[in-house]
RNA sequence: GUGGUCGUAGCUCAAUUGGCAGAGCACUCGGUUGUGGUCCGAGGGGUUGCGGGUUCGAGCCCCGUCGACCACCCCA
């Protein structure tokens, strides 16, 4: 062997390993996304995690950051240029119109879970591979599948126990009425340049709109005078949004009209919101101050435009993308628990090399009955091994010594309070499953 | 991409001015016949993130680099 070098691996920048110990989290979101989805009448898709990259930079905007600066471009050896992928919605329309989902009755209303991949600089609640949970409405100008696509989103949170939610939801309009807007809006601010931030004076060329969406103490105070995008909406979708906010109204979900909300894709119209919970996180690296903050869990809107974009063909439709890390980050602050998904029933200790093999077999027979059974068959002392029992958790331990392997008879121990018994292998399955309730 | 804070055992953290790298928890084994938790004892684990430099001597000082966290930016 060559001289070894020392290299210590780590995980690339951004991503992380999801642990036995956490999978308990990341197992009752997905369950809960599953469950309310077809409750909602979502049927799962999975998509490439890749696709050719023209399909984002057409779908997401070419003066988009994702787009700009954040994707993962590669190109594959017959000289395609492709992408991981940094969201869902596009992939998901792509896939619906490559596989006729126009000739399904419609809407046709899908939901996917899966990693997506940005190159940004990475912080808590933050990585270059993050998952998400997309619900998507497709083929349907209904402004009840607004209100749906919230309404399920919030109830993913819910079935969580989830507690300090609150919606923000705006419109921006649609190629009627937003580009009127815009150059008004350009120039309310062109009089004002020298009250802007630098990046607001950038963002006064390249994408007007979101100069509403800075943070700017200065930039903060101008919006409150200037022109605002729902006093500008054409009849359609003044009307559309009415509409929305009167679904929402009639179930009651609580919901706050934010006019300064602007999301950073291309593709959306009309209504757009985000879901954000009452957070404490922490602040500053070195002195560690707890703070409260309103943390973004997710959003999504009406992309009426995509498929236009995309395929030249007219699929009005809706949908919301939750961010799973930063759903389970507030599911632990918030204390919401998680049942562990290992937790065996009994664990079986042997002795000696007749009774390892016939344990061998025992625990076979335990298996195709349901009995979940653990053992530590590596260690051979009878304390060792109820050590491992102890920590295992488990209700019952199953002794089987040489003696009771040759008279076909085996102990059964309740962990709890020591009692114990020796029974005949015949009887196991039957007291065992007495025992365990089952 | 820019700036700030920080990297010591699997985890949480010590180590005086630059002077022998430690503790608790966890892990493995033992406390005499085939019985766990409590208790007692022992052991394995580290090139102090990595690479250079200064120094008789570096966990500590200097430079670089990688990573985490925070801010900007943007978002989920």
């Amino acid at each position: 062997m060559a001289t070894q070098v020392k290299k210590t691996f780590q995980s690339p920048k951004g991503t992380f390993d999801i642990l036995p110990d956490d999978q308990k989290y990341w197992e009752k979101v997905r369950k809960a996304v599953k469950h309310v989805a077809l409750s909602y009448g979502f049927e799962r898709i999975d998509i490439p995690m890749f696709e050719h990259a023209d399909l984002y930079s057409t779908a997401i905007g070419q003066s988009t950051d994702i787009v700009e600066k954040e994707m993962y471009t590669f190109r594959s050896k017959g000289g395609d240029l492709l992408a991981l992928r940094p969201e869902g919605t596009a992939g998901v329309m792509r896939s619906y119109v490559e596989n006729g989902m126009l000739n399904l009755p419609q809407p046709v209303k899908l939901y996917y879970v899966g990693p997506m991949f940005r190159y940004e600089q990475p912080q808590a609640g933050r990585y270059r591979q993050h998952h998400q949970a997309g619900f998507e409405v497709l083929g349907d100008q209904d402004a009840v599948y607004d209100a749906q696509v919230i309404i399920a989103f919030l109830a993913v949170a819910q079935e969580l126990g989830m507690k300090n939610l609150r919606v923000e939801i705006n419109s921006i309009g649609c190629p009627k009425c937003r580009p009127a807007f815009r150059t008004q809006l350009v120039r309310f601010y062109k009089t004002r340049v020298a009250k802007l931030c630098k990046d607001c004076k950038r963002r006064l060329k390249d994408n007007p709109l979101r100069l509403l969406d800075c943070k700017e103490e200065k930039c903060e105070q101008l919006k409150a005078y200037a022109p605002n995008l729902i006093d500008h909406l054409c009849e359609e979708c003044h009307n559309h949004f009415k509409l929305v906010f009167e679904y929402l109204d009639e179930l009651e979900i609580p919901y706050a009209l934010n006019p300064h909300l602007v999301r950073g894709l291309d593709y959306y119209t009309k209504t757009v919101f985000e879901v954000f919970v009452e957070d404490e996180h922490v602040e500053g690296g070195s002195e560690k101050t707890h703070q409260r903050s309103k943390l973004a869990l997710g959003g999504g809107g009406r992309y009426d435009q995509l498929a236009k974009t995309l395929a030249g063909k007219d699929i009005p439709s809706v949908g919301a993308a939750i961010g799973m890390e930063r759903l389970i980050g507030v599911m632990k602050r918030q204390n919401i628990k998680a049942t562990p998904l290992y937790k065996p029933e009994v664990f079986l200790v042997q002795l000696g090399a007749f009774s390892k093999k016939k344990c061998l077999r025992l625990f076979e027979d335990l298996r195709v009955h349901g009995i979940t059974v653990a053992e530590s068959f590596g260690k051979d002392s009878i304390k060792a091994q109820l050590r491992s029992a102890d920590r295992s958790a488990a209700k019952i331990a199953l002794i089987l010594g040489h003696k009771e392997a040759i008279d076909g008879m085996i102990i059964v121990r309740e962990m709890d309070s020591g009692a114990q018994e020796s029974i005949s292998m015949e009887k196991l399955i039957k007291v065992l499953k007495e025992k365990l309730k089952k």
